[in-house]
DNA sequence: GTGATCTGGCAAGCGCGGTTGCCAGTATCT
DNA sequence: AGATACTGGCAACCGCGCTTGCCAGATCAC
């Protein structure tokens, strides 16, 4: 009864900082090591105790935060494909009016984002891969994004006759498998050739 | 000395089978199981004791073959190419001269064969991806014969200015997307129009 | 028929990682 | 200061699947 403490017990700090930020530190701890872990190691070969370990956290955090390796594979995933898709619009949205130049500045902007982060890059093109029901239609649900953003900057220049998703979702592919090869096969051809032959690839189809 | 026996130890027969040829049926009883396991419940889900269970053979067979689960999917994941390179070499080799009438023999061959066979589809676009470096290295030999494949029937038709390769690995990956997308999306869509879209694709490529 | 070889089933040892509980140490609130 | 809440480490239980060995039954060579 005395002097009404602060609204519960939610509210007390430690640290200078509230429960609700201490959880969000934490699961931020677990995404970093889960980046580091399943962008190196792999999926398959990392273990919940290597995440805690790697994350400076007690096994009991981790599971406060989510249900299992799997969940967090696809929080790490989500996070990184955000970060991805600011740089590509940011990039497109600087670039001008003339079609080509959009498509340009984003095609690099993707290229760049993606393999500046290699271990981000093997989650997303590797790691993802196959793992659960549920995490191939996240991936497929961040495929249709995609897919809409190339439908949006072509502007109805797909040809008429055309599934629009679908010549979105092959332009996808053809850049997924350039990625892939570069990820697997030589680093040293300069990206740049990549974004022309996307370029190459992509002309005519978004006109 | 007496009577010259058959050459030794490895020429006695079984259910009229030599030993070679036992080892060679209980080879294939084992892709069979590895297609049928891998290819619906997927490589994590299966075991080495489901797989005997399903080829009807003891564990002590299966280690007589393939020394884990990976080299049986690599296996399975070989096979399920030959048969599908084979198809699409045929409808080739079988459509004539036109340039533009064996590409299109070529794409409804591979789309066609790989949708039939959804289990094989799944092992090599699901279950093979991030396993292993191994696999991975595989993998990327395969995309090498078609890309290959892809530059020999387009016989210097592919822009000068272009790397061969990429191009074809751009159109790789382009296809890898649909069927891809076609695999974990609503599977009513006719085939036809995903030769439709990646004919469109592929013709300002290879000329 | 007799002995050698092959087959298939059973099962147990083994290691590994997930999951949970406990406890001492520490920071915060009254 | 005393009570309370939070933290991190330790450890142990538990289930699962890999791997190997053994044995009875079946099949073949002589």
């Amino acid at each position: 009864m005395a002097s009404t403490r602060q609204a519960g017990s939610g509210e007390r700090r430690y640290g200078g900082r509230t429960a609700a930020e201490r959880r969000a530190q934490r699961r931020e701890q677990l995404l970093d090591a889960g980046l580091a872990l399943f962008g190196t190691d792999g999926y398959a070969a990392t273990t919940i105790e290597g995440l805690c370990a790697r994350a400076g956290l007690n096994p009991r955090y981790f599971y406060e935060q989510f249900a299992g390796r799997e969940q967090l594979l696809g929080a790490v995933y989500e996070r990184h494909v955000e970060q991805v898709l600011a740089v590509v619009r940011r990039a497109i949205d600087g670039a001008g009016d003339d079609r080509a130049a959009r498509l340009r500045a984003g095609l690099l902007a993707f290229v760049g984002a993606t393999l500046d982060d290699e271990r981000g890059a093997r989650v997303n093109y590797f790691e993802m891969i196959g793992v659960s029901r549920e995490l191939d239609a996240l991936r497929r649900r961040v495929l249709g994004d995609y897919a809409e953003l190339i439908a949006s900057q072509s502007a109805g220049a797909l040809g008429a006759d055309l599934d629009t998703r679908m010549a979105a979702v092959a332009l996808v592919g053809a850049t997924d498998g350039l990625i892939i090869d570069w990820l697997s096969g030589d680093r040293e051809r300069p990206r740049e050739t990549i974004v022309d032959t996307l370029l190459t690839i992509f002309g005519p189809v978004v006109g």
